[in-house]
DNA sequence: TTATGTAGAGGCGAGTAGTC
DNA sequence: GACTACTCGCCTCTACATAA
């Protein structure tokens, strides 16, 4: 095994990273392995096995690494609150959704095993992910702090490698994602407690350069500006693997990654991409019509009434390309700054789609990890188009 | 198991600067 | 000048880590 494939790579989800919660940072690691552990084995159970030996090795103290404390910190996990704030999309009636972090746990004596337990909901945005944080668990366990575990998740959200990024952030939304809305109602003790605090230990053990700035309306701060240098991988596997189909088991791909690869290797072929349907656009078919704006629908229906979206294959590519659409420019519907990138992606997944389906006869190795692929292709039309609806929900008011 | 040191969390007050 | 929002410093309490 080479240096790479040691690393344990936690991929955290947009909706993860922005709820709100509150443990400590030992218990909030255990929490990460177990995340990693569900997603590593992906078998649909809403359940993974975890090592006791595995959950010792993340408390610092010797004194503390005990099965009793471990038993403990399970039990908080399974009581502590996750909270997620949404937006009902068929009323905009805002909802408060919590659920606790582990649904439950069992301890297996003989084996020194325990099983972990979540509820579906969350296990849902632990397999089920489009935007995500990439986290190295060996940089996440260096940090003392809870809130610079949760600063650095929302930064890594963002940040590219060797590039500097700028991310502005409200006050409340922050407070909300560090759990301390009600502990930290001036900015004072919020910047003095955790902000700084939380900046600094990234910028010691993050490998991360990160500085703030105050956004004021007049002398009242209302929003921090980040900007982050961020020298941590986002990518840890090679493009020439992706093509030969064969991921490791202690890598995992990106979906970015994935459609770099696509689009290189789709082979276009628009006189046959023409001849898929003769539907006229008046009585066309628009899935998802909730997440266009007006104006985004009638380029869709100009650009695309050629395809039909009552097909299959067809109805899931349009839903992955919202929900990624969505997700990129944390919109709620496809407005006309991202309709670009929709068309582009759209298109390019429309012709891989026709492309893939003359190569059937390729036998595909299976992936160890999640992707989009397999996220799109495991639901009908009728159930994913519900899952689309539902996801957007979990934008910010 | 106990004692000790250290760091984090929280409270409070004095002082400063901008706004009305 | 009064009010507001913030910075800074000091103090106490508590949790955690380490050594004896």
């Amino acid at each position: 095994m080479n240096e790479e494939n040691k690393i344990e790579l936690l991929m955290h989800s947009k909706q993860l990273v922005h709820t709100s919660y509150e443990v400590t940072a030992i218990q909030n690691r255990i929490f990460y392995y177990c995340l990693l552990n569900a997603q590593k084995e992906n078998n649909g159970s809403l359940k993974c096995t975890v090592k006791l030996e595995d959950l010792k090795n993340l408390i610092p103290s010797k004194n503390q690494r005990t099965l009793v404390n471990i038993k403990k910190a399970l039990e908080i996990l399974s009581t502590s609150l996750l909270e997620f704030e949404e937006k009902d999309i068929r009323d905009g009636d805002d909802v408060e959704c919590k659920y606790t972090l582990i649904a439950m746990h069992k301890y297996y004596k003989n084996k020194e095993v325990f099983e972990i337990v979540f509820l579906e909901e969350l296990y849902n945005h632990i397999i089920n992910y489009t935007v995500y944080a990439p986290l190295n668990l060996d940089i996440l366990s260096k940090f003392k702090s809870f809130y610079s575990q949760r600063l650095y998740e929302l930064l890594r959200l963002w940040s590219r490698t060797d590039i500097e990024i700028t991310k502005e952030f409200k006050l409340d939304q922050l407070k909300f994602i560090f759990g301390v809305e009600n502990k930290y109602p001036n900015y004072k003790n919020f910047k003095q407690r955790v902000l700084n605090q939380a900046v600094k230990e990234i910028n010691t053990v993050g490998n991360m350069d990160v500085t703030i700035e105050e956004v004021k309306k007049s002398r009242k701060v209302e929003g921090i500006k980040f900007i982050i240098m961020d020298y941590e991988k986002r990518k840890y596997f090679n493009k020439e693997k992706l093509k030969q189909n064969i991921v490791q088991v202690d890598e995992v791909s990106s979906t970015q990654e994935v459609e770099e690869i696509a689009t290189i290797e789709c082979i276009a072929n628009d006189k046959e991409t023409n001849q898929l349907t003769n539907k006229s656009k008046s009585d066309f078919y628009v899935p998802c019509k909730k997440l266009f704006t007006a104006r985004t629908l009638e380029l869709f229906k100009e650009d695309f009434f050629k395809y039909d979206f009552k097909e299959k294959g067809n109805n899931l590519i349009l839903s992955q390309v919202i929900v990624l659409t969505l997700d990129k420019d944390d919109e709620e519907k496809i407005k006309v700054k991202s309709y670009n990138y929709f068309k582009t992606v759209l298109m390019d997944k429309l012709k891989k789609e026709r492309y893939e389906n003359n190569q059937k006869s390729i036998p595909q190795v299976k992936t160890r990890f999640h992707n989009i692929h397999q996220t799109f292709t495991k639901y009908t039309p009728e159930e994913l188009e519900k899952k689309l609806l539902e996801s957007q929900k979990d934008k910010f008011k």
